[in-house]
DNA sequence: TCTGGGGTCCTGATGCTT
DNA sequence: TCTGAAGCATCAGGACCC
């Protein structure tokens, strides 16, 4: 899609249309999320500091971002392309690999299936734009769905796919990012071709693994089949402090808010870690993690915290810190009597929220807390699905 | 007021087992 | 009983992607 969340936030606001505008969180330390292509020309582009953005690009409205309402229209766009293949591998909210194999006497050649594909999706979101690249394998057909943004269409056939690909910029190679792009520049090499042309042999020896990578990359070459559902390996969460902290109750308060909210996508997915990780951004913006292996995989936010918290000792640096996050690797399906007991311990505290309540509402009056109520009633009722019945809302109610 | 949050993968160091 | 190599798992850090 191009420039998805800044798009969305176009077609939802007329009055946005034709300005430029920045997605991204409108105070604090953050990130432009995503640039209009109005916004583009004056030099400013995702993860650019909301800051430097803003001295940039001036005149542009600042929006924030609205995730619920790009995942809604994410699964509307992803919908259209189930469409059109069976095997759909989403990269992301806005991007995905079809597999077109043995397409074309549904859909016509690739000119014809790529138009009708655009028009699907611009049909399904009400006028969403995306850009298509079309090719005879994943690489390639990444780096042709880059080209002409936006609303784009490109089709690179196999045989012509190293030609196309030689005059381009390493900047296109997969993998290639700002360290990399400077050691290759250092060898000589700023071309696509130029990367072909110095051999496998070469590359190897210069960068290891990842020169035979970027070479094969260089050649057209990718193995790779579109894979419609891989299983997540982590799952994090992690907050940007406002201002960075030392004080040790403070980093605890920060590492419980972590721990919950990993437990509660943990119990929501049905999954349980294997490990659980801590990682700390220093104020002068180094990143320090310590992990270790659980002796039973869990999903509980209990577990995971006192875990965090005995992590949390064993970092030599005092802070200050600017980052707090808690993640958990290693996951692996729930078995269905620790989804039992979670169910069990849900109920636990949903009795517990009631006593509470009823606390709240002798000492301020009948209906202090029928908000919380109403809110918290619903939620247990889904309980078995999602024990989160206690979110920030309620809890504050 | 200069640097997000969600991830994946790779590498080198280290320690354990055979 | 000691030693060393090989193989493997784990950990910390870093590069990268959207």
């Amino acid at each position: 899609m191009d420039a998805f969340y800044a798009s969305v936030e176009q077609l939802d606001d007329p009055t946005l249309r034709g300005r430029p505008i920045l997605v991204g969180p409108p105070s604090g330390r953050g990130v432009v999320l995503t640039a209009s292509y109005e916004a583009r020309p004056a030099g400013v582009g995702s993860a650019m500091p909301m800051a430097v953005a803003r001295r940039r690009c001036p005149d542009a409205v600042i929006v924030p971002p609205r995730f619920e309402r790009y995942k809604e229209l994410s699964a509307a766009v992803m919908g259209v392309f189930a469409d059109f293949s069976p095997v759909v591998e989403p990269l992301s909210l806005d991007e995905a690999f079809l597999d077109m194999t043995g397409s074309s006497e549904l859909f016509g050649p690739p000119a014809q299936f790529g138009r009708r594909l655009k028009s699907a999706v611009y049909d399904a979101t009400g006028g969403l734009t995306v850009t298509v690249g079309v090719a005879g394998n994943k690489y390639v057909a990444k780096v042709a769905s880059g080209f002409r943004k936006p609303d784009g269409l490109t089709i690179v056939p196999p045989s012509e796919a190293r030609d196309w690909l030689a005059p381009q910029s390493i900047a296109v190679l997969w993998g290639a990012g700002p360290k990399t792009q400077k050691r290759l520049a250092e060898l000589g090499l700023h071309t696509v071709g130029d990367i072909a042309a110095r051999g496998e042999a070469r590359m190897a020896r210069d960068l290891g693994r990842a020169g035979r990578h970027f070479y094969a990359l260089a050649i057209a070459r990718d193995d790779r089949v579109v894979a419609p559902s891989r299983h997540a390996k982590s799952l994090s969460s992690e907050r940007t402090l406002r201002s960075d902290i030392a004080e040790p109750t403070e980093i605890r308060k920060h590492l419980r808010r972590a721990a919950d909210d990993v437990g509660r996508r943990l119990r929501k997915r049905a999954i349980v870690a294997g490990g659980v990780r801590v990682k700390l951004k220093t104020a002068d913006f180094r990143t320090l993690t310590r992990q270790h292996r659980l002796a039973d995989p869990s999903n509980a936010s209990d577990v995971i915290y006192s875990n965090a918290e005995s992590l949390l000792k064993q970092f030599d640096d005092p802070g200050p810190f600017r980052l707090i996050g808690v993640a958990g690797f290693d996951l692996e399906p729930a078995a269905v009597d620790n989804q039992l007991e979670l169910l069990d311990s849900g109920r636990a505290r949903s009795e517990q929220l009631d006593r509470t309540l009823d606390e709240v509402n002798a000492r301020f009056g009948p209906g202090a807390v029928r908000r919380a109520r109403d809110l918290t009633s619903d939620t247990v009722l889904d309980s078995a699905a999602n024990l989160d019945f206690l979110d920030d809302d309620t809890t504050d109610t």
